[in-house]
DNA sequence: GTCTATAATGTGATAGAC
DNA sequence: GTCTATCACATTATAGAC
């Protein structure tokens, strides 16, 4: 669509700068470069760095895929639940690892500016759909169906292993694949099915 | 000991406030302050701010616990040495988050600048030690002891458990956490075993 | 070696013409 | 609304006296 507002160039230009340099990292001069606009056109619309930040942030922060509300509630046992929740945010992480990175550099470098506007998006959603899990585990552990774990436990296992991979790359690769002959995009590859296996092992009861 | 010479003092000031702010974040006035002496004497120990990150960083690397060869070299059999590092870790983590946090946040911000000093410092003993791991992985998978596991996979499993939620703390309280009544402080206190059981049971043949 | 004063630069923000 | 020119400030770095 070409009739897009200057407005709505902006934005899509702070998005970009945003989302690869982190707030502190982020210039002013290079949005408007990106927007191909004029430094002072950026304050006319969004009065200072901080408001158009907050402007960005809740677009960022709501593409984590909190929407995982049909893999919940279809009927398939909970073993293919949870493998089809490690498949999607996995799929997720190799598509999208920016925001990932994104989120965890500016709980490094600012946490409170994150802060207030990640409570207001993730509230709403978030523990929502975290206490439907919660409940989930807990009534397969009573069952017997997998062994008795705390669901806190399980649920940070289950993202820990999703997630460090994205955001410990480096770490990763330099040191551990180093040491194999193996390159990060076939080790990522391979992982969906590792990690799996690897939780679905520990799980049996 | 009080004959700690002005440029140690540079040294011990910059340390804290680069493992507190990150590069981006420190401020060569802030170090000046807490080394009690003048910006100016800085410029002339340490020429540039660069310079002076780039004296204290290998500090800071070397402080990952990579001397566990005492636990690899036991004759403790395999599970009860997975145990220990195990544990070993993330005791380390919990008496040192800001270790690690400081490398994640380089890596997050200005990746290069981190890279070519921790590869001065890991390719020596890290490399050696991963390779006796993945080494002695290798060995009870043939045996049969423990499931057939790539050693990479399950050196990165042992790894995103014990790290991220040190490194991930926002996210954990406030998307997990924040749906039990639990606080931070005891969820790590009982990861501890809860780590080392999951392990067991997803490696158990 | 250590200080004060100041240069040199980068960056967010504003004034004011059009 | 959009631009040019400029301010105001923070921050690294240096010059030069002692």
């Amino acid at each position: 669509m070409e009739n897009q507002t200057t407005e709505d160039i902006i934005f899509e230009a702070a998005y970009q700068e945003f989302i690869e340099k982190g707030f502190e990292g982020a210039r002013m001069q290079s949005i408007a470069n990106r927007a191909g606009i004029n430094k002072a056109l950026l304050h006319y619309y969004y009065r200072t760095k901080d408001k158009l930040f907050e402007a960005v942030v809740p677009k960022i922060i709501q593409q984590l895929p909190i929407g995982i509300n049909n893999i919940l509630e279809n009927n398939n046992p909970f073993e293919i639940k949870i493998e089809q929740i490690v498949r999607f945010y996995l799929n997720f992480l190799k598509n999208n690892p920016q925001i990932l990175q994104f989120i965890l550099r500016e709980l490094l470098t600012g946490p409170d500016r994150l802060a207030k506007i990640f409570s207001l998006v993730i509230d709403k959603n978030g523990n929502n759909l975290v206490s439907k899990l919660a409940q989930m585990i807990r009534k397969e552990s009573e069952a017997g169906k997998i062994y008795p774990i705390s669901p806190e436990h399980l649920l940070t296992n289950i993202i820990s292993l999703c997630v460090f991979p994205f955001i410990g790359r480096f770490l990763i690769e330099k040191i551990v694949l180093n040491n194999f002959e193996i390159s990060y995009e076939e080790f990522i590859y391979k992982r969906e099915k590792e990690v799996v296996t690897f939780i679905l092992r520990a799980l049996k009861p």
